[in-house]
Formats: structure tokens, sequence, C-alpha cells
DNA sequence: CTGTTAGCGCTTTCAA
DNA sequence: TTGAAAGCGCTAACAG
């Protein structure tokens, strides 16, 4: 079966090849006759046109990338979800690429991208380290829009939650259910969601004259499971803030350990965007991220520099929800 | 700023653009020396090929689609990462096609992606309706790898799990732990996973001398909500076997109701793969698919149907783990 | 309103 | 060992 191109609609309708370009992309210079044929034989013949040849020649390769840190992990899901559901309206396509934390591996993922491979890039920084390469980066001009992990040093229009507003509410969420001794266990790196959350932590504790207790964990589970462990084992808190769910995860295993109950000796409120594991358990209150609304926005904002349009807004920030579940203990 | 493509570099080199053509591919009829020179300066430069030209030219794409109904689940995340991670080391990238369990939009991407869109295509199918549409296009010269939701009408390779072998030995598992009333909630669509655990479930508890009690869960959650509660409070089983994670999540919610505790009143198995949830909520016992490794098999399989490797294996089958959790109640 | 043609960046055949 | 040139499928400037 020979090929389904341009040339062979022409040649099948005895048309030059440009006519039917011009016909499937409705150009008015084109009879409503001819288009019409057009059309017709090439929904017919289910001609699909060849992006490779179409991105060479118009310098557009109807592709986003998005570059973020992994995939198995609800936010990023849905996230993706968000993206790839404005981009599909567009009829743009989602390619994926995962640093796995790793910042080699995003250097290269931005290298490539910066020549033509997309055009434009979402990205979530892969973030224990320093960023300077993405500054270096930056003189390019293929569109980038930064979500969630927001990189600090960098000016590029960038979507996020209220990191430091709903840390301040859901610590005082714990105040007001009579916490007195509210630890709060934070991953700390380059990127400023730790840090934001920590000081909405550090500014609700200090409002209410409440003692502080940070930890500041490392990334690795062995380590901060064992840090956590000593933090509970020493400041016996009776409240809990944890900035990302895997710390909450690791003390809830440590409560258990101890002998504490959840949450009826020690109150946890963690940032978590697992629906699933929050109704699976009522103990947990989450202060949880509209994902698929940042992933949305995030697209937006790129489709518009994409297309020369003006944005607007450089920093978009979208207010998480304090998710609280009645126990049942 | 003039863009790195070959000409420039050739024109810098004052060399041919086929040299310099060559010499990137490591061409053995190019002298070390040119060779060395050439690359070099493409480091230097940052060269990066165009993907659409030698897309056009080569006909091949470096791209595999991956055609899924969701991503925020934790067992397709898990297989993306997995699929990545191959797709990665043969510097090839994912394109990311979410139906949202909707056919017709399944139908266009394989369509769109029929016509060179893609080298390879991974897929699991929305499985609610018949899906002829599959075959008609088989016809296709594109390689597709099923996994997860295999059509059961078509011969292709796909990569799934053992769901009869682990649903009959988790159904085993609750009959051991003394239960003598297992239900099964089950989603039947027309894929073969339902029917496969259901089947495992039916044959376990018949085994044993023990009564059947199965629902057939519809898609919707408001619809199954109810089915399942008016199911819990009809049949008042001691053992639970669902077959995706959801009806878990449901029952989970209907024992509450019902006052109903779970181990202790009722035990439940099922199929999950969301670690974390797992991990909060020591009550619940899982059958875990290795997402992970599903992925790369499938992956693994769709390259050498690209590259014209033969397949030894049509149909792959990954065992489950049945990950039981101490109770702390 | 329609046709002819150049050229996007790359690979590869053919020629030197 | 290297160079010249054709052509992948498409779009758009230019010419009628």
């Amino acid at each position: 079966m020979e090929r389904v191109n341009i040339k062979y609609l022409a040649k099948e309708l005895k048309m030059s090849v440009s006519t039917v370009s011009r016909a499937l992309h409705d150009s008015y210079e084109i009879s409503e006759k001819t288009k019409k044929k057009v059309l017709e034989l090439a929904r017919k013949l289910d001609y699909q046109p060849d992006p490779n040849a179409s991105g060479l020649r118009e310098k557009r390769t109807y592709r986003i990338a998005l570059v973020i840190p992994e995939v198995a992990n609800n936010f990023f899901s849905l996230a993706i979800d968000g993206i790839e559901s404005v981009a599909a309206d567009r009829k743009y396509h989602v390619q994926i690429y995962l640093t796995h934390e790793n910042q080699e591996k995003e250097i290269a993922f931005v290298k490539q991208l910066s020549n033509g491979r997309a055009d434009g890039i979402i990205m979530s920084v892969a973030g224990d380290q320093a960023n300077t390469h993405l500054t270096d980066l930056m003189g390019n001009k293929t569109p980038l829009v930064f979500f969630d992990r927001v990189p600090s040093n960098i000016d590029q229009p960038s979507v996020s939650t209220d990191d430091y507003e709903s840390t301040f509410k859901a610590t005082e969420h714990l105040i007001e259910k009579g916490c007195k001794r509210i630890g709060c266990l934070v991953v700390l790196d380059n990127v400023s969601i730790g840090i934001k959350r920590r000081q909405g932590y550090l500014d609700a504790v200090e409002k209410h004259g409440l003692e502080v207790f940070t930890l500041d964990c490392s990334n690795d589970i062995q380590e901060y499971s064992k840090e956590i462990h000593a933090f509970l084992k020493n400041v016996k808190p009776d409240g809990l803030f944890t900035s990302v769910e895997k710390l909450a995860v690791s003390a809830y295993y440590s409560c258990l350990d101890l002998g504490l109950k959840i949450p009826s000796d020690v109150k946890v409120v963690s940032f978590s965007n697992l629906p699933t594991a929050a109704l699976l358990n009522p103990s947990l209150t989450t202060v949880t991220q509209p994902a698929f609304e940042i992933g949305k926005e995030a697209a937006t904002i790129l489709f518009n520099l994409i297309n020369d349009k003006p944005v607007h807004e450089k920093t978009i920030v979208i207010k998480s929800e304090l998710i609280e579940r009645q126990s049942t203990q």
C-alpha cells in the first residue's frame, strides 16, 4: 500500500500539492468546492500529515516537553493530566522526561530540548543542588514555565502553591486542636518549597508563643527514618507538621514503634496529594495541592508564551486545601 | 546567534556536510583525525541534531507513544517510569496519550500514531466497550505492545500479570485466615483482567467448598458505592477480595458505615499498587503488581519489534506479590 | 483561485 | 577518505 501523503492526494485529485496543502489548512484562497473534495479524500484515505515534515518546515514541533523528577507520585500524575488536557485541546503532544532527581540528566534534557525538540518546556526542577545550569540555558528562546518546585534564583514564569500560607494555617489547625508541642519535619533543598513551608510553621508557632521543634530531614529514606525516629523520641511532640508525604509515612511508622497513637497522642498534618491514602487513613489531615489545576495553569501560560501572547502574571499561586478527616478511633 | 546545524559545522570546519554527518555517526569511512575535530566542535557549540530532519529522512522518529487510560494512578505511574528508563537508554522519547477511558480518543490516537508519529506504541486499552477498532488498525506496520489491560480478542505481544494465580492465592490467603464467607468485588469489562481475577476467586472458593458471593461493579463511583454498600449489608462477608483498589476504598467506607471493623470483622485483600496507601493502612493486604518491571518489559519487547529482532514469547506474564501487613489493632 | 518551486536539516548514494 | 547532490513531506513565496 502506497503511503498517503500530500503528493499522493494531489495525484489522485489531479491537483497540485500546494492546492491540497492549502485546502487542508482551510486557506481562504481555495474554493469551497476544492476544499470539500480534498477533505473528503483525505478523510477517506485517513491521511495524517507527517509531523516531522511540517515541523521541519514550520519550525514547530507541536510538542511540549515536561521535565519532572518522577512520575510515580500523585502530585505529578495529576499535574500531567492537567497539562495533557490543555495540550490535547491545542493538538499538541506531551513528551515526558524524568530526571529522577538527577541534575546531570536534567541538564542533558534541557540542552537537548533547547534545540528545537519541543516548542516549550514545563519543568519542576530536581532541586537538591545548585541550579546555575538553568540560568546559563535561559538565554535560550524556547519558552519555559516552572511549576511546583520553582528555582528561587531565576526569573521565569511559574506556577506554585501557597506554601507559606497553607503551612501557617495547617500549624494553626494543630494549635486549635490543642497541640502544645508541635514538631516540623521538612526537607530543605535548593528549591523554595521547603524553606517557605518551614517559615509558615515557624511564624505560626511563634505567633502563638509555642516552642519550635524542627528537623531538617535528609533525602534518603534510610537516613530520614532514623532521624525522624530520634526526633520523635526526644521531642515527644503532640502535633506534627510534615512538609512532604513520605515524611508523614515514616513518622507514622515511628509512632507505631514508639507506641504513640495517631491522632490521639500525636496529631499529624502533612502535605499530601494522595487522595486514596488520605481516604484510607482517616487519621491523617492533609494539605492537598490542586495538582490538576496547577498543571493546566502551567500549560496555559506556556501556550501563551509559545504563541507570543502576553503573560500577565509571571508568578501564579494556587491555593491548597486543608482536608481534615474525622477520626474513627 | 546563528543556528548550529550540520551546515554551520561544515562551514566552520571547511568540510562538506556529508563528512560532518558521517563523522557524527562515527562512520568507518572517516579518518580518526577528522572525526575528532568534528566531535570537538560539535561538543563545543553544543550541537543537537534536529530530530524532525533526521526523522523525516530516516523514517524514524525516535519516539514511542504510550497510550493509557490515565496517569493519576500508581500502577501507570510506575509503569511509565519503567518504560521511560529503557527508552532513555536507547535515546528514545516517550510521548503520552491519555484516553481517559474514552474509546473515541483511543481510536483517534491510534489513527494518528499509525502514520509515522511514533516508531512504536505501548498501550493499555480503555476497556469498557468492544474494541474492534484495534483489529482494524492492526494491519498497520507500527509495532504495538499491550500491557496490563490486554484486549482478549487480539493477537499481539503483551505483558500482564498472573491475575488468575494471584487472585487464587489471595483468596486462599483469606481462607487460611479463617474466613468462611468470602465476597468478591470485581469490575468486568471487555478486557481480560476482571474475568481472570474473578475466575481465580471462583476456583479458590470452590476448591475449599465455600459459598460464592460475587458482585460485578459498575465503573461509576456513585453507582458502585451503592452496590457495594448493599452487597456488604446483605452478604455480611468475613472476607473480601477486590479486583481493583478503588473498590477496596469504597468497601472500607461502607464498612465504617456499617460498623464493621477491618480486619477483625472483615479481612480485605485487594489488588493495589499504592505502596503509600498500603503503608498508611496496615489493615489492607494487597496484591501488588510489579508495575515498573512490567513497563520495562513492555518497552523492551517494543524495541525488539522496532529493530526487527525476534520476539520469543508473545505473552509475558509477570508475577505479582501478596503483601500482608501485620495488623496493629 | 491554482500551480511551480525552493528549501527546512539531515542522511546516503554516487562519484571522485 | 571526502564531496556533491538528491530527496524525505511539507509550506509558502512567487507567479500566473
